[in-house]
DNA sequence: ACTATATAGTTTGATATCAAACCACATGGA
DNA sequence: TCCATGTGGTTTGATATCAAACTATATAGT
């Protein structure tokens, strides 16, 4: 019987590994965006701005809720801290009265293309000590791990 | 003038996207461990445990609070947890009356042990999704990027 | 048409975490 | 020796998040 290329105690270490590193990434990189985000901006808060943007406005709560793996009442506090802040409008649903649509309203823009300009010198000397090309080059992979934990959940 | 191999404005999209999916792999990842820990451990209690075995136990609350990235509050917080569940024990330190020093009880190594168990079953058919080579493979680019952060801080 | 079930959003109570203030002890310099 | 400054641990108040319960509306099955 030929043995695997790796042995299975090894592998479950392996991941653990990975996940361990994620993990204190992404906690490191959190800190350093939460520290230069203007308007008191919560990462969630910018990253609701973000996804407007990029992937247009007028989606309700809920589909908002399961794009950002969040439960509902988060998103509904998310939103409300948005809307306070006069960054984002909450409009009833048309269609259905159950429901609502988040639109983003021009100081939104601002404060999501403010906080761009606010990360961009942080990032700007991150090449020194990680090239872009070694991002690229693993984006894929993270990808690929993303996709497959989050159909397997 | 030469062109940079990439254009500066892209290249922080790629940073971008890369701190996205970390982010996003981090969160799915700790939700799937935190379902099925025993002994209601969160992340960071088990975390404390591993370390632990994995570095050996006498630690200060403070280095601890340091390796982990947390404050020494909450710290405090976890070690008085894992304490009344019994899985360490706290002793003064006798060299320095303000510190004191972290030991696993024999039931915090079961616990420990009993964790990797639960946690095996749902490692265990990853690979078919995200073979181990891969994470051999971005393994080290995500530990020079751990590594940036954590001194770039 | 009615009823049962599902979905949208909110609220409530709990928890992990943080920042800042606080006290006790340590350490180095005058 | 004494004082200033630094460090270790805890506490307090605030916040983001979750799970679960709740209300209102939609939808499907009979």
């Amino acid at each position: 019987m030929p043995p695997k290329p790796t042995k299975p105690d090894e592998t479950g270490a392996l991941y653990f590994q990975l996940f361990n590193e994620i993990a204190i990434i992404a906690q490191l990189s959190a800190s350093l965006f939460q520290r230069v985000l203007p308007h008191d901006l919560t990462i969630a808060q910018f990253g609701l701005l973000h996804h407007c943007v990029r992937l247009g406005d007028g989606w309700t709560p809920a589909r908002l809720a399961a794009a950002f793996q969040v439960t509902r009442g988060t998103m509904t506090n998310t939103l409300q801290k948005l809307e306070a802040k006069g960054f984002i409008r909450v409009d009833p649903d048309s269609d259905d009265a159950r429901s609502k649509r988040v639109f983003l309203t021009p100081a939104g823009r601002q404060a999501r293309e403010a906080s761009l300009k606010a990360l961009a010198p942080e990032l700007a000397h991150l090449p020194a000590g990680f090239p872009p090309e070694l991002a690229a080059e693993i984006l894929p992979a993270l990808q690929q791990l993303r996709i497959w934990l989050d159909t397997h959940r």
